[in-house]
RNA sequence: GGCGUUAUAGCUCAGUCGGUUAGAGCGAACGACUCAUAAUCGUUAGGUCGGUGGUUCAAGUCCACCUAACGCCA
């Protein structure tokens, strides 16, 4: 039995999020924690909310309610958005929280410590009427290039030129429109990721099994221009973790905070923490190589933006500290999905939110359309007829209609029950053969991560099952030998118990069901295939389920790609 | 502007180290079946692999340039 630590990218706290998101990290790495489960690994699944940072001020100013009040808020809409998709979190934590605080204190002075911080004094502008530092995106004015009056203090939007905060013609702030701006001194933290390039390198080097996705963004950022650059991990704002040096103060530091980009990794560790903190389990064994954790196998997920700060930034902060932390050992990183030709947009509301999408369809359609299709070798599209078809066929009409035509064939000519008699014989035989030959390619692909590959072969191993019933006929078998077509209806009946034990990872909610019906708590892998198909005896009683899928008519896809084109109401 | 990714049947995508007639699912056509959610199963028709040039006995698969889309950085 292995030990498997899950990450999940975590998401940002600030408002919900679309299924580009969800299919990028949060899905694939439940899908993969479900299967480890279900094949007896011991597994910690991990995710947690973001919640630092100059976005979630804004966002909590917006809405009229204190940050810490409205990060509370939104962080149990997405917890209870997550369980609506059935993402089997052992904890979802909170990167506010008192546990991540003291560890992402803790990191900073052990990197303190190894020399490995750097005090940066810069220039930086201040805002007199917000009370704060602002940030350059939030800096406002005329583009001296161009003339546009909206250009941010990063980079104006209408001639892309590049820009310092400076070099604005009236500049204001984004948050209040207050021209009572002035640029102060002000001093802040560096990491010196560049003092651990070389190490990094190496690290790197040696991940030969890594999705070249996540390995070559990684080779980018340490080879480019002048090599991986210093990052600043603090800055000017009230809502973060205080800077402080392990338990100590931070002279000169005082009224600062930790980069969300620093404290937000850290919360894995600190989440996992939180978890032992509430249920008594010991979160060391899970993180600390001297504490129990050299067994651990370590996984993360997440969408190709984050690469950089997994495979650079946090490892920088791990390898930095001198201690024996847990490295991750395979990065399992996303491209983007698309929506009807063009990008989803929070902003623009295009495209469909996560807790929409939990309105109009239950879980297992999406988790289903979305995993089937993640953008794992490229960006992938989502589109309507696409999903529609694609869960229509496999869902309904392959998976759905297997169970409906076998439970209630049986209940017509049998009874509710597993029939008596027969025995299986060559095509039986040929099935099982068949079934143990895809089992194991589905077990391959799932454990490579391979989650297209794997869905693909699921949908390989339900038609199977309707390959096996067209063949053998049980319904003209009834006809002159009644006694065969018992041992045909045992055997698919059968299947349906094993489909849903392979199906879960994908469909929890329709494999429960499945299992229900089938009046059975049995989910033991099949490792010896032709034991599974036995696994429901003759006399077993069940029941004919409801509907697994109803099919999306093509009204109603119409009627969603209107609402979803748009705006968010 | 720099860097990078992608471009394969109507659609969504596979194609491992360059090597026999380029694969899958959907969709389409035809056939079989009638237990089932008008579901299922089978057969067939569709691509010369964005363009141009090159390397090679041999290229979708390597190289150069071009085009298009996207992304990252500055």
């Amino acid at each position: 039995m292995a030990r498997i630590l899950i990450t999940s990218a975590i998401p940002y706290i600030n408002g919900i999020k679309h299924l580009g998101n969800l299919v990028g990290s949060q899905l694939p790495a439940d899908l993969y924690a479900r299967y480890c489960r279900a094949r007896g690994d011991e597994v910690m699944f991990i995710c947690a909310t973001d919640e630092h940072g100059t976005p979630a001020e804004l966002a909590a100013k917006k809405a009229g309610k204190p940050v810490a009040e409205f990060c509370a808020e939104m962080h149990e809409v997405q917890a209870k958005i997550g369980a609506g998709f059935g993402l089997s979190f052992d904890h979802f934590g909170r990167s506010s929280s008192p546990q991540n605080q003291v560890l992402t204190q803790h990191f900073a002075g052990k990197l303190a410590d190894a020399g490995l911080i750097e005090e940066v004094s810069e220039s930086q502008v201040y805002s007199n009427a917000d009370g704060r530092f602002l940030p350059d995106r939030y800096i406002e004015g005329t583009c001296p290039n161009c003339g546009y009056e909206n250009a941010r203090g990063d980079q104006c939007e209408n001639c892309t030129k590049q820009l310092d905060p400076t070099d604005l013609i009236n500049p204001r702030s984004a948050i209040s429109g207050s021209t009572d701006l002035e640029v102060r001194e002000t001093k802040h933290l560096y990491l010196r990721q560049s003092a651990l390039k070389d190490q990094l390198d190496e690290w790197i080097d040696s991940k030969t099994d890594w999705p070249v996705l996540t390995t070559s963004i990684a080779k980018k950022w340490l080879h480019d221009g002048d090599g991986l650059q210093d990052r600043g991990i603090t800055r000017d704002l009230d809502w973060g973790v205080p800077v402080k040096k392990g338990t100590e103060d931070w002279p000169g530091m005082e009224g600062k905070v930790f980069y969300v980009w620093f404290d937000a990794p850290i919360e894995y560790i600190a989440a996992t923490k939180e978890w032992a903190d509430k249920t008594g389990g010991d979160w060391e064994r899970w993180w600390r190589t001297d504490k129990g954790a050299d067994d651990v196998r370590y996984v993360q997920f997440m969408g190709k933006d984050n690469v950089p700060f997994h495979t650079l930034s946090f490892p920088a902060t791990i390898m930095g500290s001198g201690e024996p932390w847990k490295l991750v050992d395979y990065i399992k990183s996303f491209n983007y999905l698309n929506y009807d030709g063009g990008q989803f947009s929070t902003s623009q509301g295009r495209g469909i939110f996560q807790d929409q999408a939990l309105e109009i369809l239950p879980a297992d359609y999406w988790r289903w359309w979305l995993l089937s299709h993640a953008p794992e070798n490229s960006d992938s599209e989502f589109t309507w007829e696409n999903f529609q078809a694609g869960v229509n066929k496999d869902l309904a009409d392959v998976l759905g209609n297997f169970v409906s035509r076998v439970t209630k064939f049986c209940r017509s000519k049998f009874s509710e029950a597993v029939p008596e008699g027969g025995a299986f014989g060559e095509a039986e035989n040929a099935l099982i053969a068949d079934l143990t030959t895809k089992i194991r390619a589905y077990e391959t692909h799932i454990s490579a991560m391979e989650i297209r590959k794997a869905a693909s072969e699921l949908r390989g191993i339900w038609v199977a099952g309707n390959e096996y019933l067209q063949a053998e006929a049980p319904w003209s078998t009834f006809k002159t030998d009644p006694d065969k077509a018992a041992g045909q209806i045992r055997l698919a009946l059968n299947l349906i118990r094993l489909y849903a034990v392979l199906s879960a990872p994908f469909i929890p909610e329709a494999a429960a069901k499945m299992l229900s019906s089938m009046n059975t708590l049995d989910t033991s892998w099949p490792d010896d295939v032709e034991a599974a198909v036995n696994a429901l005896p003759a006399g077993h009683a069940f029941t004919v389920p409801e509907v697994l899928f109803a099919k999306i008519t093509d009204e109603q896809r119409e009627d969603w790609a209107a609402r979803f084109a748009g705006t968010r109401d």
